[in-house]
DNA sequence: ATGAAAGCGCTAACAA
DNA sequence: TTGTTAGCGCTTTCAT
């Protein structure tokens, strides 16, 4: 009975009769079976699981949502379940149950974006499950890592605004506390160089967290440091959401008065005006961690897996915030 | 063994000795209980599912963040796991095979907010599992449902803008699909009625649906009706995001020229500027859906629900897209 | 081609 | 107080 309902491939072991009989008895009775009891005797549960980045990030939702929604996708088209669990649960209760409700076959894999527990993830490893680490990896823990490297898009930005006559770019960022802002801004400040553009000290300033609060704040600094910039690189999408915030307070317009490009294209689209954005391939971060999980997942494979780091390359999208500075921007004394 | 090590209870049926050699050994071994086993052989998983809405609503994303953060912490103070079951998995592949993972106690109970699929519902009902509905419930099945009334949050918001000075109302809303609509315009219609304001036909503005672009699309469609209202209730934060990009490129400015209040209040706080919203009580929502799954899955309880409608008030939150009319408005011609 | 049985890891009921 | 055992529902091996 087993062997028909699952449709096992192997030599065809039975008569068409008997499968039929079979068949017809199950649809009849409703039946349906039982996860649970096959997950315990098969020793994999057919569903791998997604920790989301710590809540603490403040508007992190839209990244969430969308890495959730890649992942269940491309779990569903490798015929697996994907179930996401809160970090807060992780965190806040007593992580160890938790984990082990990771840990203990309910998932296969687990795919962490941006976690922030080291010791966490040390012990899903040392129990053998294969771990993928998304984003901003903790590099302490030898796992697979998808991650992106920000140069193409960033760069695509910086020509971009090249080729509308910017010449007095902005740089609002996050002081590095890891690689990944490290990164963003070497993209930026390389391209400035690639193409002939000062980098203005002045203009490039340094917060401490992605918050709206802080965006706001940068921006006023900014604002305060004499001779605007015509156009302002930030660093993030949710910093953006301050910088238009103090913008907007400050009656300057965008992109009449400044263009701005953000990194992240998550809040983006929502904005006013929509924002030209550095966007991230999500999808294929997606795809890129659920594909080696089932690798790992393989038939026959015992879900040991080589810390493979794969890194996606960013685009630019444009939309409506970045145009030609005004005309007398371009006469302005330096 | 077991009993020991689950804290059973009952008599003290173990002496203190063989206690500590247990734990001690457990703890040695790293042992951790499987909770596939032990699911298997209890019947119940110890985990509630949580089941977004459908992702077609464009820019759903906070509150579902914001639901599935509460959700996960109900459950979490009552010993209880949860796991967010992405609705896209369930309406894309074989809705059977999702179906079956929820039901085959993989998940003791669900919550489903705004759920599109009534057979879906009904068949986890027909299996005995328990089931809330979340704000936008398909009343054609019987399950438990946790709803929220619009009216109060609604209401202070007229008296907030009539207190201000305000006598020329627009309303933004979405044509009739769902209660839900139709209550949100009740609340604003009695609310106007009770202060003496009247309501103007051509400041009601139906769209089909809760879109950045119909927002834009309503709001031009206001602007191009003759004198302007002095403020805009917008019936969801997302027809807001429409509304403000409009009025942006129509340079208008919020609260100068008119005050602005939406409905949500899911992204009102990262808007510029921060948007004056009434707000739906989603920490209450989740805690009271997961509190009556808890109930009926109370030991002892089979896990039947009588299909409880429970109802939560909305409020007003104060922020700065609001203010008192122009001098001049007051002064305008009817 | 079909039937029988073992056993995944746990808990609960019962026996000693 | 401790030890033994049945069995949750399934898959898979082995015997017929």
């Amino acid at each position: 009975v087993s062997a028909v309902l699952n449709g096992v491939q192997g030599t065809i072991r039975v008569s068409d009769q008997t499968r039929e009989r079979i068949v017809s008895a199950a649809a009849e009775l409703g039946y349906s079976p039982n996860p649970v009891a096959r997950a315990l005797r098969r020793g994999r549960s057919g569903s791998i699981a997604f920790v989301p980045r710590p809540r603490a990030e403040e508007h992190g939702h839209p990244l969430t949502y969308q890495l959730g929604i890649y992942i269940a996708r491309a779990a569903a088209r490798q015929g697996y379940h994907s179930v996401e669990v809160s970090p807060e649960t992780i965190a806040g209760g007593d992580s160890k149950e938790q984990l082990g409700f990771l840990l203990s076959r309910r998932a296969d894999g687990v795919i962490f974006d941006a976690p922030s527990s080291a010791p966490d993830l040390q012990r899903l490893v040392d129990h053998g499950i294969p771990v993928v680490q998304l984003l901003r990896p903790l590099d302490a823990v030898p796992t697979a890592t998808v991650t992106v490297d920000p140069k193409r898009g960033i760069t695509e930005a910086v020509i971009h605004l090249v080729a509308l006559g910017h010449q007095r770019l902005a740089y609002l960022g996050k002081a590095d506390a890891h690689e990944v802002e490290r990164n963003r801004f070497a993209a930026f400040h390389t391209a400035l160089t690639t193409n002939g553009v000062p980098l203005i000290d002045d203009l490039v300033i340094w917060g401490e967290n992605y918050t709206i609060d802080e965006g706001q704040r940068l921006t006023r600094t900014l604002l305060s440091r004499g001779p605007m910039p015509s156009a302002i690189f930030v660093s993030s999408d949710v910093l953006a959401l301050g910088v238009l915030r103090a913008l907007y307070a400050a009656r300057i317009r965008v992109p009449d008065v400044v263009s701005v490009i953000s990194y992240d294209n998550t809040h983006a689209d929502m904005l006013y005006p929509p924002l030209t954005a550095v966007a991230q391939p999500l999808d294929l971060v997606a795809e890129s961690a659920v594909g080696q999980l089932m690798d790992a997942l393989a038939v026959g494979k015992d879900g040991t897996m080589e810390p493979r780091r794969v890194v996606l390359p960013t685009r630019l999208c444009l939309r409506e915030s970045t145009a030609a500075p005004r005309a007398h921007d371009a006469a302005w004394p330096n």
